[in-house]
DNA sequence: AAAAATTCTTATCTTTTGTTAACGTTTTGA
DNA sequence: TCAAAACGTTAACAAAAGATAAGAATTTTT
């Protein structure tokens, strides 16, 4: 895809919350970069402070973090979705996860000093504060929405769940990082897979 | 407490995040409203658009939903914390849970009606979008931790997390409440203080 | 093309959790 | 104050999940 082609899509994703005119947009376009990032090249890594948000024009990645030297998947991102190490870039802290990318990835971005320029930016300042606002709201309404999935539901209701509104995620994604996503083992989706099937056959 | 140092408070946890001079509080404070919730009092409930976001005072909360006939505890909020069905009030649709007072409370509340009004106010809407921005932000961020220890911790480490950060919440919280909340059962929760008890002895 | 790595399933065994019920204690409310 | 409700623990059993290992199928790498 080309550069002109990917920024378009930044800008239809920031006009998904806040409309913007052209002068709006020539004045946020120039912060933004077009990168390539290759299949299992890393976008974040724990221990480093996250400098970027960015929009995943084409391809996916995976949060994940390493616990007792094992990968353990928190999340995935796919086009048309934000990705970041998004507490590590709000806080300026070292991040605890690693964002791979799943496949050769397009990422549009824009860096933690940009958004700042930006948000004091007497043209467009306030727009982009309310863009902020609005991603925060929408990722925290995502985030509450999981954390009650698994309060109030079992791995195979959360899995019945995915497949009903999960779209390609489970096409996209192999089994066992489904698993951890699930908050399981992937032995253990393996046999929740099979008790689904005995009962819709 | 009285009135004016329950808008205070308010004041005081609006400035943890953005810095007011007295004219802009004197734009704000009109807006709100403090009322008293009774124990067992609900602020919200399912079905119901969540009009209001209030900080607690005095008092505790506890968010809970019923399925299968049973309470289902996801949350609780004490002093200083704010409190809404945030998905509701931000989406304007009906929310799922009740929000009940675990013990008398003191609430400052704003509506959204004046929360959208305050956003567009030229006086003080920038400084207040900033605010809206940085709630969300810090909510997003406790919520991505909760989301991370269901993924990569057992209820056992939630336990023991728990007891380490969670401040006054055992004292505070009956049992089976706080089962509900690391997304077990109260009989399981029993089981595993019988055996921290024991390894610790 | 062959070798290596990855992925998923299945089996076995252990541990943990869920479910239900009983019991004593504490708290609540009429 | 007294009965009812709520709370926490424990027990017994069933169901589910974790850990480990083996094996087949697929994909990736060399």
């Amino acid at each position: 895809m080309d550069t002109l082609t990917a920024l378009g899509k930044f800008r239809e994703h920031v006009e998904t919350y806040v409309k913007l005119n052209d002068v709006e947009w020539q004045a946020l376009a120039p912060l933004l970069e077009v990168n390539i990032l290759k299949k299992k090249k890393n976008f974040a890594e724990p221990g480093k402070v996250c400098n970027q948000i960015g929009l995943v024009v084409k391809g996916a990645v995976r949060y994940f973090l390493v616990k007792n030297g094992e990968e353990i998947t928190g999340y995935f991102s796919f086009e048309n979705e934000l990705l970041s190490s998004y507490k590590s870039f709000l806080t300026r802290q070292p991040g605890e996860n690693y964002i791979q990318a799943l496949e050769d990835c397009q990422i549009v971005t824009l860096s933690y000093k940009a958004m700042q320029q930006i948000y004091g930016d007497v043209l467009i300042g306030a727009k982009m504060e309310r863009f902020g606002r609005l991603i925060a709201e929408h990722y925290l309404i995502c985030y509450e929405d999981r954390v009650s999935s698994f309060v109030t539901q079992t791995p195979e209701e959360r899995y019945n769940k995915l497949m009903e509104t999960g779209g390609d995620i489970l096409q996209r994604i192999p089994q066992h990082y489904i698993a951890n996503f699930l908050g399981i083992t992937p032995v253990s989706l393996s046999r929740i897979r099979r008790r689904i099937m005995k009962i819709s056959a």
